[in-house]
DNA sequence: CGGCTGATCGTG
DNA sequence: ACGATCAGCCGA
């Protein structure tokens, strides 16, 4: 199979929302130790810079964290939330406007990816059975809830596709390790826009349609 | 399938 | 104190 030509910067120097519909569909690319992990994006949300509540950068809060919103389209943003998973943004527009793409839910590009992301989510699910004193699961054994929700949010996604915090604010333009490539055809009557998840908190902005999915 | 809840920790 | 979440558990 030809190797998928890679996302460069005019890609994603535009708009947070013109990049996250854009982005339906292609390929997001992470080179493990565990082998190269391809997940094809399904589910996205636009944050839309310092006026949107929803926003970490909301009223121009530009500190440590929230720092790679502000880089370059492309860059890569990766928090921790709710002290447990890792949330994946790329970053939209030009130095200086925070807005960012939220990666919320891919699905294996290829056999072996399938592979390696079920391994690393059977991981995950162990690393909790161990604390609660319960057996581990077993690739056979396991819930089918681990096939059925493989990677299906942000926090699966990362943890899918091996995300940390070490790959936060990486330009993922120049990175052998980490981008973005193309992938299959999105035509615009199959992208379906809905609210934003989790962000009840920011009053008018929360009903903005800003999650697109196929 | 839909609703509810506890877990867990870096950030400001 | 507060989350751009998740899995497990419950009832329908």
């Amino acid at each position: 199979m030809p190797e998928r030509k890679r996302l460069e910067r005019e890609f994603f120097t535009r708009d947070g929302i013109t990049v996250a519909r854009e982005l339906l569909g292609k390929i997001l690319v992470h080179e493990t130790p565990l082998g190269i992990v391809r997940g094809i994006l399904t589910e996205v949300e636009s944050y839309m810079g310092e006026t949107d509540k929803g926003a970490h950068t909301y009223g121009g809060r530009r500190t440590a964290r929230t720092e790679p919103m502000y880089h370059q389209g492309g860059t890569s943003y990766v928090y921790l939330i709710y002290g447990m998973y890792s949330c994946m943004n790329i970053a939209a527009m030009t130095e200086g406007i925070p807005q960012a793409v939220l990666l919320r839910s891919v699905i294996p590009a290829d056999e072996d990816s399938g592979r390696i992301m079920r391994q690393l989510r059977l991981e995950e699910m162990n690393r909790k059975q161990l604390k609660r004193n319960r057996e581990p699961y077993t690739p056979e054994n396991c819930p089918g809830s681990l096939d059925r929700h493989l990677s299906d949010g942000p926090g699966k996604l990362c943890t899918a596709m091996h995300i940390t915090r070490a790959d936060n604010d990486i330009d993922m333009v120049e990175s052998e390790v980490f981008y973005v490539t193309e992938g299959k055809a999105v035509t615009p009557s199959q992208i379906h826009a809905g609210k934003r998840i989790g962000i009840d908190y920011a009053e008018e902005a929360a009903d903005y349609l800003w999650r697109f999915y196929l």
